[in-house]
RNA sequence: GUGGCUGUAGCUCAGGGGUAGAGCCCCGGUUUGUGGUUCCGGUUGUCGCGGGUUCAAAUCCCGUCAGCCACCCCA
C-alpha cells in the first residue's frame, strides 16, 4: 500500500478556498497600510538563532524551529519580524528620511503545540513607525489597526482597542521605591494579575513593598497617569475613534522590551481574544542594530482574525463575497460543434486580451455537461460557439437570458452584460 | 509539559458482541444544441493501528498513534 503523507503537525495546506480567504485578509492589510502611507518590505525567512536570543534570551530557543545548517551554523525559521526589522533599519539608518512607515506581510514559524488560533506556521501583518518619538505615532498605529478592523467589517459591537502605558507603570513603581532591578518582575506580576489568585498577587507585591490596593488605585486612575496616553486619546478622539478605545492600565503585555504606550485589539464577543497587539520599543533597534532609533509597531496574525471573521456576520459576508470572486470566472465557453475548436480558441484569446477571466473545455462533451461545468466554475456568462459561427449565443447564467451576437462585436457585448 | 473529547465510505455522521449503513459528493443514463431544484442506476471501506478477552470484536479491555479542545506559554 502506498505511503500516505500528511502535513507536518501544525502546518497548513491552503486549498483554493482557504487560499482565497487568506488573500482577502492580506488584501485588506495591504490596502489599509498603504492608505496610511506605509511602504512594504520583507526580510529573510531564515535567520541566525542568535538574533532571537539577543532579543528574547535563551528560553526562546524552545519555541523556535531551529537547526544546524550544512555549514554548521545555528539557524532558525523566523518566529517574528521585529528583530529583522531592527537590523534592517539600523543597517541603512542614514539612507532613509525619518520617520519610516513600514509594513510587511510574511510567514512565521514557532515550535508550539497546535490549537485553535495557533499553529506552527502562520502569517503576520507587521506595521512599524521608526525614528519618531511623538505619541502621535503611537496614535497613528492604533488608528490604523482600528481602520483595519472596520475595513474587515467589524463594528464597535465587536472589538475594542485597549491602551496602556508601561512608562506610567515604571514611574509608579519608582515612586513607590521599587528598585530598577525589580521593575521587570513587578511588571510581570501586574501582567499576570488577572489570572493569578489575589492572595498570591498580594504576597508577590508585598515582597516589593507594595499592596494590591496601591495597584488597583493606580489602574483606576486611567489616562491621568500618563501624559502620553492623554495625547494619544485626544488624537484618536479627534479622528472620531473614541468609541473604539478603552484605557486599561492592567494591560502591560508580557514583553520586556516595550518602553511606552502599549495596546491590544480585543474581541469583545464570546472569544475575548487578543487579535493584535503592539507598542513602543525605543531601545530595541539600539540593542539589535547598535543605532539608537525610537520605534513603535504592532502585529496581527492571520489565524485568530480569520476565525473571528468567520464567527461574525458582517465580516463573514464580506469574506464570502471575496471568496466567490476568487473562485469564479467571467466567461465559460460552450463548444456546441467540435469542428469549431479553432474558432473557439480565437474567441477565448480575444476575450482574455480584453482582461476577462475565460475558460473553455479541453475535451468534447455534451452541451448540458458544458453548461453544468460553466455553472460550477462560477462563470457569469456562457458563450455558445457552434455551426452558426460567426454568430454566437451569449447566455447570462444567473437569469438564463440569452442573446445572439456577431463575433466582431463580442467584446463590447460581453463587457455590457458583465457590468449590468 | 498537563488534562478532556473524538477516530466507521472522498465529506458529514449513524450503528454498539454474530464478519457494515444513511445523506452529500462523484460517475452513467433519462435528454444526439442549453445547467443549477426531476427520476433511475452505479463505484467507494483491512470500522486509526497493535495486542488481549470470546466460538465470534467495528462493538468489551489494554496500549499506541492521530486529530480537536482547554490549561501552561504566547515575541
Amino acid at each position: 500500500m502506498a505511503q500516505r503523507f500528511q502535513t507536518l503537525k501544525g502546518f497548513r495546506d491552503f486549498f483554493p478556498a482557504e487560499c482565497a480567504a487568506r488573500n482577502y485578509v492580506f488584501d485588506v492589510w495591504r490596502r489599509i497600510a498603504r492608505r496610511y502611507g506605509f511602504v512594504e518590505y520583507e526580510g529573510p525567512i531564515l535567520e541566525p538563532t542568535d538574533l532571537y536570543r539577543k532579543k528574547s534570551g535563551d528560553e526562546i530557543v524552545g519555541q523556535l524551529f531551529c537547526f544546524q545548517d550544512k555549514g554548521d551554523r545555528d539557524v532558525s525559521m523566523r518566529p517574528e519580524l521585529t528583530p529583522t526589522l531592527a537590523r534592517m533599519a539600523a543597517a541603512k539608518e542614514r539612507e532613509f528620511k525619518k520617520p519610516l512607515r513600514w509594513f510587511s506581510i510574511g510567514q512565521f514559524f514557532r515550535y508550539e503545540k497546535h490549537q485553535k488560533g495557533r499553529g506552527r506556521e502562520f502569517y503576520q501583518f507587521n506595521c512599524d513607525i521608526l525614528g519618531e518619538t511623538s505619541p502621535l505615532a503611537d496614535a497613528e498605529l492604533m488608528a490604523l489597526s482600528i481602520d483595519l478592523m472596520r475595513e474587515l467589517g467589524f463594528t464597535k459591537e465587536d472589538f475594542r482597542i485597549r491602551v496602556s502605558d508601561r512608562n506610567a507603570w515604571v514611574s509608579f513603581a519608582t515612586d513607590k521605591g521599587v528598585s530598577d532591578g525589580q521593575i521587570t518582575d513587578f511588571l510581570q506580576i501586574v501582567d499576570k494579575m488577572e489570572r493569578t489568585p489575589k492572595e498570591k498577587t498580594e504576597e508577590l507585591l508585598g515582597n516589593l513593598g507594595l499592596t494590591l490596593s496601591d495597584i488597583e488605585g493606580f489602574i483606576a486612575s486611567g489616562a491621568e497617569a500618563s501624559p502620553a496616553l492623554k495625547e494619544v486619546l485626544s488624537n484618536l478622539e479627534a479622528r472620531g475613534f473614541a468609541e473604539y478605545v478603552e484605557v486599561d492600565l492592567s494591560i502591560v503585555r508580557g514583553l520586556a522590551y516595550y518602553t511606552g504606550a502599549v495596546f491590544e485589539i480585543f474581541d469583545i464577543g464570546k472569544g475575548m481574544r487578543a487579535v493584535a497587539g503592539g507598542g513602543r520599543y525605543d531601545q530595541l533597534v539600539g540593542l539589535i542594530g547598535g543605532v539608537d532609533m525610537a520605534a513603535c509597531g504592532f502585529a496581527m496574525g492571520d489565524m485568530v482574525i480569520t476565525d473571528l471573521i468567520r464567527e461574525t456576520e458582517r465580516p463573514n459576508q464580506l469574506l464570502e463575497v471575496a471568496e466567490a470572486f476568487a473562485s469564479g470566472v467571467d466567461v465559460s465557453i460552450v463548444i456546441a460543434d467540435p469542428e469549431k475548436q479553432g474558432e473557439a480558441a480565437g474567441v477565448v484569446q480575444q476575450l482574455r486580451e480584453s482582461g476577462l477571466r475565460v475558460i473553455a473545455p479541453f475535451s468534447p462533451a455534451k452541451i448540458g455537461k458544458q453548461f453544468q461545468a460553466a455553472e460550477q466554475a462560477g462563470a457569469k456568462l456562457a458563450i455558445v460557439i457552434g455551426g452558426e459561427y460567426p454568430e454566437l449565443t451569449v447566455k447570462r447564467l444567473e437569469d438564463r437570458t440569452e442573446s445572439t451576437v456577431d463575433v466582431s462585436g463580442l467584446s463590447e457585448a460581453v463587457a455590457g452584460l458583465l457590468s449590468s
